[in-house]
DNA sequence: CAGTTATTATTACCAACTGTTAATAGCAGG
DNA sequence: CCTGCTATTAACAGTTGGTAATAATAACTG
């Protein structure tokens, strides 16, 4: 069968677009040593968009992911939220999340899923964390969804305790405590001390 | 004068651009009340590229941030390493790592920042946060200029005590100490317990 | 050799431009 | 009122990177 060498092909173009999303048609028969016509066909049975397309979809999920890590305020989706009680949020996980070149999801986006819910369930205006003990139990991998839940426990003033714990499935991945701060009013003011020491256990 | 008229308009199409970088010469003709030709005459005098120019910059300093988060693997620039001892870090604040609308830089940054140092000044395959005691100290604010070091303390086996100061001018904003985690050759295997207490101190 | 599949080439068409030239509208000064 | 100037619009050819459809060719297969 002369179709393994397309499919060789079709391997090689997936891999080429996979480092390199931004080649034309030409570059992409240039590099396979085929003709154009040919990537043609072979965008079409594999279903990968033109150029211009996947330039633009590229473009739009850029702004949208910066502006959303940035407005949104929270990383993953929160699905629930009591204020001042409990809250879950979900994050499905994508290569974007990996840590180098493998299948583990970073230790820093674990973190900032429950940074952001554990800031989220306070219903204060000016809300900070000043100070956190994380554990990361068991590793994540790209394509898992982590279920972060917080639940705010003590508080004393303004310092409010917030424990989160993320679960893959049945597994618990991650337990933290994070001492969060409110600092009602104008945040230019008391920027001295916002943690403190964290011993709350 | 009627090149008021003109400059308003100029002023109202940078702005359109700047909502939305994504609106062809048509959109903004109809926008703006005149002909396709007049936004082009406009574009031109002011530099601004067409809208295929505009989205493929977009795409492509998208994929740069992305890609410089995942393969760079360090969020920051290493200025200083010392493998297993120390390394340096300093990292340039701007809007896209504020807390919402505020001018504060999102603690998730400051970890992020700390936590990626912590694993690069370990000279070891794999490497990651099995646990984690953070201190938020002061705020910082956009533009300041972050400046992490990390300390490497006692080791046992394939667990490395790293400490991370991080300061802004003289001012120290944030210390964290991480317990990491290397485990050398294969990480699929040993998934099952990767933190355990991070009491070492 | 006929049949099938893969590949290539050809043609017409499109969007979103560039660049150039020409026509028109609107006002200002002499 | 006419001339000159600017701003705007229109009109046309050319470019890139495609789509869609069709035909021609190559290459292997039974």
């Amino acid at each position: 069968m002369r179709s393994e060498l397309k499919l060789k092909r079709h391997k090689r173009l997936l891999r080429l677009l996979g480092t390199d999303p931004l080649m034309s048609d030409l570059d992409l028969a240039k590099e396979l040593g085929v003709s154009v016509g040919t990537i043609r066909l072979d965008r079409s049975v594999l279903n990968v968009p033109e150029l211009r397309a996947r330039t633009r979809q590229m473009a739009e999920n850029a702004s949208s992911r910066l502006t959303s890590m940035r407005h949104e305020e929270v990383l993953g989706e929160i699905i629930e939220l009591e204020p001042n009680s409990l809250a879950l949020s979900v994050l499905q996980t994508n290569r974007e999340y990996a840590f180098r070149h493998t299948d583990l999801i970073a230790d820093h986006h674990i973190y900032t899923q429950a940074a952001t819910l554990a800031i989220a369930v306070i219903e204060r205006d000016m809300v900070v964390v000043g100070a956190a003990r994380v554990n990361f139990k068991h590793y994540a991998s790209v394509g898992d969804r982590l279920i972060a839940r917080a639940k705010v426990g003590t508080h004393k003033d303004d310092k409010y305790v917030v424990s989160v714990r993320t679960r893959v499935g049945n597994s618990e991945i991650f337990v933290a405590r994070f001492v969060v701060v409110a600092a009602e009013g104008s945040a230019g003011e008391n920027t001295d001390q916002i943690g403190g020491s964290a011993n709350s256990g």
